[in-house]
DNA sequence: TTGTAAGCGTTATCAT
DNA sequence: ATGATAACGCTTACAA
């Protein structure tokens, strides 16, 4: 079954009588070559079951027509929905796409990069793990020619196309919501400070406390709080220190929220009264919890298509020059019922 | 930059006066060679910066090491998890995933699959839209000889492999436990009976009433109430017959029996005491809904592995008769408080 | 408009 | 152990 030869050009062409280059140009729809026997040609194409060989039509072409994306995990609903909107847009142009996770470890972030490397996609699309810091395997990637595109967890130092999110905005933008619904004393659950998502989120909470006149507290700002567990187990320890926070701002997920809004619960603290909460990526199930959680919408799906139509444009760029580009994306405050005190 | 070109091993081997297949040899560290040149020849290849050209290589021995999948909808948590699991068995033997999504249109599922042969993928993984009936491109799939697995939403007729969910058994063990909590008149939402799972959830439904005694009632039973929305709309209905049910099995999904919940505490009617609902999928939402969802777990993540072991194994197998092989997966109810009457 | 032939980068089969 | 050469299937100058 499985080794079953597959019609070629060179079948169709010594079925016709003809020569293999004006069976491929009929293929690829050539304008010089006569109407009927293009039309004789698509025929038997048909009948023999005929498909190209995009391996041996790329290798010809030299490129594959191919987009690689690596993420840290592809069921993560923020990861998915990026894919799905490259997905959405790479299909169109007939570009396919090659998928790997690394599953936030370094390593196999590199294997991964590599293996799309060999396969010579067109580009590779990339958010690092959350144990990237060094970033010769992305340098590796330049080096050969291929089109680097970076998006939300980028790194920094490294001159490539990326597309972001205004993490430090959003975040000033939630914290000052905060403040404004009368919340005093606002903790900070971070993320790993390697990553430049979670610093941009700190910024913004501390320009935010700042622009209000509200000092910082050491007390209040617990590093590494992003998972569900480790934001329960912060929150267990903020609640219980002698001045607690009246709200929490969960910048690392919605799911460290989740963790917040758990032990609140457990606890009988009352949210939004005694406790305001504002996670981050609007995860569906934010709409739902009660009460609702206070999140920012990161436009996932949007992000995907325009890292898909910034490679587009970078390919109709005949310049030869590089020219760094970098699209930052404004995410959406959504306010709910755990940070509405009225 | 972008059309720099890449080392070849024919750079290698005049570099070393060497033969290009040497070379290869080499570098698919073949025994046959000397231990010194081999070293000498990695050494440069890695100096050189050289990455094998897939391409090349595939084209040239019969085959991509390449997996198309197409799914309904990549972010959607029971195919991102499947995908997830594929990506992860797949990944240790060195084989490439390419991800299409039907966007449960027929159409461009037909789309999605003549693509992949195009790509001489050696292997498609399936789960079909909603909206399709014909299978031409699947046995198209056959024709050409790739290896073709179906998983969850599979076409019966067709003999391939295929990794399924036990759904009549989970549907009949959800009904069952629903009548044990005294529960008398369970209504069904039903997805697109085209459908082989949602026609075996009914089936389940049905068997577990006629085991204890119960004769349906057709207008229990609300087809084609597949999403949030449909399902808000048929429990209104449901809601407001003379007769309303007491408890109400969202067969489709997790996001149904949400749309049910919501309509329940709209209306103020309490569950489970006065409704009784239970969902199916187990997203990660039913968990914190209140009251939380009971749901059924498909093993999602569980269901990619098996479904990329099963392509291995046939791999291995060197017979050239094609065993129709079927694995199905024991989905496990998760019963939670939405039907806990105590 | 069609045919000829070279080449994309590998690898497999010879021969040396 | 290494070299020469053909072949995988397609595209594209160039020639006719």
């Amino acid at each position: 079954m499985r080794s079953k030869k597959r019609t070629t050009i060179y079948d169709i062409a010594e079925k016709l009588n003809l020569n293999p280059s004006s069976v491929s140009r009929a293929l690829n729809n050539s304008s010089s070559v006569n109407d009927a026997t293009k039309k004789l040609i698509l025929k038997t194409a048909k009948e023999l079951n005929y498909t190209r060989n995009t391996l041996a039509s790329n290798l010809r072409k030299g490129h594959s027509k191919t987009i690689g994306v690596v993420v840290p995990r592809i069921n993560q609903n923020f990861f998915s929905n990026v894919i799905a909107g490259i997905e959405d847009a790479t299909y169109k142009q007939g570009y396919n796409l090659i998928i790997c996770q690394s599953n936030e470890q370094y390593e196999k972030e590199v294997q991964c990069v590599n293996t799309l490397i060999n396969q010579h996609v067109d580009c590779i699309v990339i958010s690092v793990s959350v144990e990237t810091t060094a970033h010769d395997h992305l340098q590796n990637v330049l080096d050969h020619g291929i089109q680097l595109i970076q998006f939300d967890r980028v790194v920094d130092e490294l001159e490539t196309l990326k597309v972001t999110n205004d993490n430090e905005q959003s975040s000033f933008d939630a914290v000052s919501h905060m403040i404004t619904q009368g919340y005093k004393r606002i903790a900070l659950l971070e993320g790993p400070q390697k990553l430049n998502i979670f610093r941009q989120r700190k910024t913004g909470y501390l320009r935010a406390l700042k622009e209000h006149g509200i000092a910082p507290i050491a007390d209040l700002m617990i590093e590494n709080a992003w998972t569900k567990e480790l934001s329960a187990a912060a929150t267990r320890q903020l609640l219980s220190l002698p001045e607690p926070p009246d709200a929490i701002f969960a910048s690392t997920s919605d799911f460290s929220a989740l963790g917040v809004l758990e032990v609140a619960t457990i606890m009988q603290i009352k949210v939004p009264q005694q406790l305001g909460i504002c996670g981050y990526a609007n995860e569906n199930f934010t709409e739902i919890t009660s009460p609702s959680i206070t999140t920012i919408d990161q436009f996932s799906f949007y992000m995907g298509k325009t890292v898909a139509n910034l490679y587009f444009q970078e390919m109709e760029n005949t310049d030869t020059v590089v020219v760094p580009k970098v699209i930052s994306i404004k995410p959406k405050l959504i306010t709910r019922a755990s940070t509405t005190r009225e």
